[in-house]
DNA sequence: CGGGATCCTAGATGATACTG
DNA sequence: CAGTATCATCTAGGATCCCG
């Protein structure tokens, strides 16, 4: 109740710049192609290496290697290593990575709504080009 | 109370590509380095071309065109032209960039959290490296 | 199997000059 | 003033091969 007055005092010039950077945070982690499809395949149970490059199509080794190096760095992810004669390795969801509820929920909603608000601006562009 | 079942129907295969999708939306529509910096600066009011382009520190003026027709497409932007003798253009922001919002708000106060907790995080690894 | 090393492309961004 | 045109750069991501 504190926290939302953030709307009324949009022009508190440094707020906005503190939440600026914290939203560029925000995107810096869930940013780029692959961070959050990796996030959902793990979401099903634990991977190993090998089963998320068929599980995430289309990602070729390097790129998810780096990708799960960021996830684990940003405390998204957990490498297990298991040692029985040949080497394993399993991903595994963090209970951090659940932290990030709010955020998808809100993303997720936001995005089925414009998605439904560009359609319909299109169809009435089509009907206005079609008038001309 | 019904949409909020998505945390527990998490592993609802269809309902999770939707959302995926949608969030891939939203991330398009507000990614990048400049269009929340952009929506930021003229939520403080209408501003010309090169007012923004001074507000917002570093864009050049060909960046700066090109989101704001995307921020136009995308239906955050309202573009008017005054002709008064000389032609000026003026940016605006539209209601629909108050549909922003809730998103705004979870991202940044994820991403102030996430900050904090990295921190943390770098203050022990480097313990960690010490004590080696 | 789990990646690392290399090379490559496309798109995003930047710098600067120019124009109606 | 409001951009556009042009050229340069930077980086995410992709393709492939290789190694322990």
């Amino acid at each position: 109740m504190e926290t939302r007055k953030v709307k009324n005092a949009h022009h508190d010039t440094t707020q906005c710049y503190s939440r600026l950077n914290a939203i560029g945070d925000a995107l810096y982690v869930l940013g780029g192609k692959w961070k959050l499809r990796i996030i959902m395949a793990l979401s099903e149970g634990n991977l190993r290496f090998n089963e998320l490059q068929r599980l995430v199509k289309g990602i070729s080794p390097r790129v998810l290697s780096n990708e799960l190096k960021e996830l684990e760095i940003n405390g998204f992810v957990k490498r297990h290593i298991h040692t029985e004669g040949t080497v394993l390795v399993e991903y595994e969801l963090t209970e951090y990575s659940d932290t990030l509820g709010d955020v998808l929920y809100a993303l997720s909603e936001w995005g089925m709504m414009h998605r439904e608000n560009i359609r319909k601006q299109m169809r009435s562009e089509e009907v206005a080009l079609a008038g001309e």
